[in-house]
DNA sequence: ATTATCTATAGATCTATAGATAATGC
DNA sequence: ATTATCTATAGATCTATAGATAATGC
């Protein structure tokens, strides 16, 4: 990928060459110098607008820098690559996710379904913010993908903190009595309910941003969680429509 | 990463070799000339692997062409342009879908939920067609994505049959007394579970692509769709969990 | 005569590097 | 002295077109 070839040196003529002088290059305004670290959270924004909206591969570093109002060299010199940029991006978006919590923690237990409800609620007002997450994830399953490995440990994550939180709703109403204390419910029953709580918001909001009026995002969202977490309660004796 | 420049198979020059004229062009081996149909069918087979593994903007033509043994231009004459070609490899893998139910209509009622999660299924057996499915579903929400027209009115389609096959079922079980005749479940409320199901469909895949060994496709799938199936049917008196 | 396929090339991009220039900090 | 930013350019691609060539069908 990267030539590194010093051969470009060879092409440098001498001063002869001036003879024929170019018309004077287009004098370009020159962005004020920025501090590094504001620079570097303007130029990740406009990155993630750009890649939210075009994909990783379709959106260019000039696209980018545009935005920011400075030339793709300049983005280059804060971030070195491309590759490197995304994977900012990435981090930068996980950080603004938690910050919306306002320094509170992930909460646990129901509460947890409650906040997942309460961010479809939020998303229907930003689509920008969804279509960047679903671009994204949408692109890394294709092969070699910058981004693969992180979407995939995100998912993991999640799909961990999710079975726990389960795992402690059903300890808490088996000791309350809501739910008889010799139902059996797997750790895979678990698991699957938390995949499948994932899988439909990530669903819905595909569906939701290419048809904003056919899809009730947040009131899918807020009944396939209900209706998953009551399946999951049921245990060994949920019905079966299908069966 | 695969380097298609035709000029590194020179290796039989004649012997001609370099004196001033342009070296001899290498002389690819042509293809045999095929039918048009059977031409077509092996390229769009192609397109669909190349655009289901690399996504449509990072696939190129030469990519297709490569697997089915001749160039780009070959490509162009059969399809005009790179768009088309995704315009007809979407179209014939919506024949696929068809076919495999062997001359049968898409099944009305119960049946289509059961043919959902046989499809399920049989994907967790065929990632290739899963991953393209998804990469162009994903890349479809980018502005102005070729195929933003036709995955919408895929899923406006799919969102309308499986309402009306739910709305069927409803029917059914209320006159065979397995539910309350009085019950009131509104189209809002079996569209909500309509787009439900759709969603956690392809959520899932997206998971199970990056991770197949944590995420149960075939499992989650049959169970999502029995939790709302289940809370569908259960009306304004279904468990509401998070209230 | 038709048309599937090829070579060659134009014209757009795009990423990344090199080296110059200008603004800030000490 | 450091470094943010710029211009210029190399080197890869990529899509699409033009026109030549060869295989088939009448």
């Amino acid at each position: 990928m990267t030539d590194v070839s010093p051969r470009t040196a060879t092409a440098a003529g001498p001063d002869a060459s001036d003879a024929a002088a170019p018309t004077a290059p287009a004098r370009r305004v020159r962005r004020p110098r920025a501090s590094t670290l504001a620079r570097r959270e303007e130029i990740l924004r406009s990155a993630m607008r750009v890649f939210g909206s075009k994909g990783y591969h379709q959106g260019s570093l000039a696209d980018v820098a545009e935005q920011v109002g400075i030339t793709h060299a300049g983005v280059l010199h804060h971030f070195g690559s491309k590759d490197r940029l995304l994977t900012e991006v990435l981090k930068f978006r996980d950080e603004a996710d938690v910050e919306h919590l306002e320094g509170q923690h992930i909460p646990g237990g129901l509460d947890l379904f409650r906040h997942l409800v309460r961010t479809a609620e939020i998303n229907s007002a930003r689509p920008g913010i969804v279509q960047a997450y679903t671009v994204l994830t949408g692109e890394s399953v294709t092969d070699g993908h910058p981004a693969s490995a992180w979407v995939t440990e995100r998912f993991s994550v999640l799909r961990a903190e999710i079975a726990e939180a389960l795992h402690e709703v059903i300890a808490d109403r088996k000791q309350s009595g809501d739910l008889d204390a010799d139902l059996e419910i797997s750790d895979e029953a678990v698991d699957r309910a938390a995949s499948s709580i994932i899988g439909v918001m990530d669903g819905l909001q595909i569906q939701w941003l290419l048809d904003p009026e056919a899809v009730d995002l947040a009131g899918a969202t807020a009944f396939s969680i209900e209706a998953i977490l009551a399946s999951t309660f049921a245990g060994e004796r949920r019905p079966r429509p299908l069966a």
